[in-house]
DNA sequence: ATATTATTCAAGCAATTAGTTGAATACTAA
DNA sequence: TTAGTATTCAACTAATTGCTTGAATAATAT
C-alpha cells in the first residue's frame, strides 16, 4: 500500500480509537453510565463510583479529551454531562457485551441468586396491570432522576426514603420496583427491604432508558402525590 | 455503597470494558473494519494492515477473547470473521467519532484536498442517474467483495484491474467509483487514475455498508458483464 | 517420514495507563 | 482581604500494552 494512503488510514484509525480508549476502562464506563442519568458534579461522581476525587477528575479529563462528555462551570462546581449520541453509543456497547460475553449473565445470576422477587417480569403484562391499578410501581432512584423522566404511573420513592415510607404502602397489593436498569441495584435493595418487611415486592429489571428505547413513553416532573 | 453491591458493579463494568478494550487500538479497529467486508485469513489481514503476522495474530487473539471475532480452521489457514452485531456496533462507534471528533473531518479534507472528483455526491440524484444510465457506476473493491454484495447496477472493476480495463470505458460518460466507505481509498485511487487518463470520474464516498444502512438494497453474485 | 507453510506461543523492551499523594488553582462567602 | 471548598495539576509507582524476535505447533504435500 502506498505510504500516503497508509498514513491517512493510520491517522483516521488513531482518531477512531480515541472513542475506544475512552470506553476501555470500567470506571469510565461507570462514570458515563451515571452521566447518562443526568449531569453530575465531580464530587458526586466520585462518591457514586468509590473513586478518589482526583482520580475521578482525571477520568473525566480523558472522557473530555475524547469528546464524550462536556463540562460547564457552575459557581464553585464543575458539572459534567454526556455529549450527544453518547448514551446511545453506550447502549449499543452494552448490547454487544450482553450478547457476546456470557460472563455477564453469570455474574448477574450469581448476584441475584437466592434473592426473592428478582425474576424477570413480562413488560406488556405489567403495563396492563399498572393501568388496572393492580400493582404499585415504585421508582426508587433519587428524586431528581425521577423528575427528569419516569415511567407513567410510577411513584417516586427514593431508596433512602423507602424505609420511612413503608407505612404508606399496602401489604396486600403487589409492589414493582425499578431503577436505572439491569445493572443498577437500587431496585434490588428496595425489593429485598420490602419483602423482609412483609410486603409482596418484585423487581422490574428494565430501567427508564430501556423503557424509552422500547418506544414506551415516559412522564416527567413532579409525582402527583 | 455496600460492598457486595460495589463488587457486583465492578465485575459487571469489568466485563463491559472488555468490549471497550478491544476497540481501543487503532489497528484492531482496522482489522475489524476489514473483517466486516468479509472473512479473511491472518496473512491477508496482516498484509492489508501492514502489520507483522505475529502481531496481527496477537491482535486477533485479543479480539477473540473479547468475543468480537470468531475463528475457524480451514485446512492450513485460520479464517477470522466478525461476531454477530459487531459490524453494527462499529458503525455506531464510527458515527460518534465522526460527530464528536472534528479532527476526522480535517484529516479527510487534508487528504482529499487538491484531488479532482472527490466532492460529495447527492445520493438520490445518483440513484436516478444510474437508472437512466447517465452514469457508469464502478465497484472498485476486490471481486469477492463485489460478489458478496454490491450496489445494483454497478460494474465490478477491482482497482488492480482498472488499468487494463480502461479501453472498455467510455470517455464521454460520467464515471462514479465507490468502494468500502468514506475511509477506504480504493475509489480515491481509481478516480485519480481515471481523471489522469482523460475520463470524467467522481468518487462516491458512501460504501456498500453505508448504502445498506440507509435502507437501499444491494445485489449479490456475479456481475452481468 | 520429511519439508513446507500458516499460525500461534513465549520472552523481552519501550511506552502507556490507572491510581496515589500532595500542592496549586479557581471560585465563593465572610 | 481571608478562609473555605471544589476541582485540577504534577510527580511518582506499579501494572498493562504494543510490538519485535525467534521458536513451537499444526496441517498439508512430497
Amino acid at each position: 500500500m502506498k505510504t500516503p494512503n497508509r498514513r491517512f488510514k493510520d491517522e483516521i484509525y488513531d482518531q477512531f480509537s480515541r472513542i475506544g480508549k475512552a470506553v476501555s476502562s470500567p470506571k469510565r464506563l461507570e462514570l458515563l453510565d451515571i452521566l447518562c442519568q443526568g449531569e453530575r458534579t465531580v464530587e458526586i461522581l466520585a462518591n457514586e463510583t468509590c473513586l478518589t476525587i482526583a482520580n475521578t477528575s482525571q477520568h473525566l479529563q480523558v472522557l473530555k479529551n475524547s469528546r464524550l462528555v462536556e463540562q460547564e462551570k457552575k459557581g464553585l462546581y464543575v458539572v459534567y454531562r454526556p455529549a450527544p449520541m453518547v448514551c446511545q453509543f453506550l447502549l449499543s456497547l452494552r448490547k454487544v457485551a450482553e450478547n457476546r460475553i456470557a460472563e455477564i449473565e453469570q455474574i448477574k445470576n450469581r448476584f441475584l441468586e437466592g434473592k426473592k422477587g428478582m425474576e424477570p417480569i413480562a413488560l406488556d403484562a405489567l403495563i396492563d396491570r399498572i393501568q388496572k391499578q393492580e400493582v404499585i410501581l415504585l421508582d426508587v432512584r433519587p428524586e431528581e432522576e425521577f423528575r427528569a423522566g419516569h415511567i407513567i404511573g410510577a411513584l417516586s420513592v427514593p431508596l433512602k426514603e423507602l424505609e420511612f415510607m413503608l407505612t404508606k404502602l399496602p401489604k396486600d397489593k403487589e409492589i414493582v420496583a425499578y431503577c436505572r436498569g439491569p445493572y443498577c441495584v437500587l431496585s434490588v435493595d428496595a425489593v429485598l427491604l420490602l419483602n423482609e418487611k412483609g410486603y409482596h415486592a418484585v423487581r422490574l429489571e428494565e430501567g427508564v432508558q430501556d423503557w424509552h428505547a422500547r418506544g414506551l413513553s415516559l412522564a416527567s416532573g413532579q409525582s402527583p402525590s
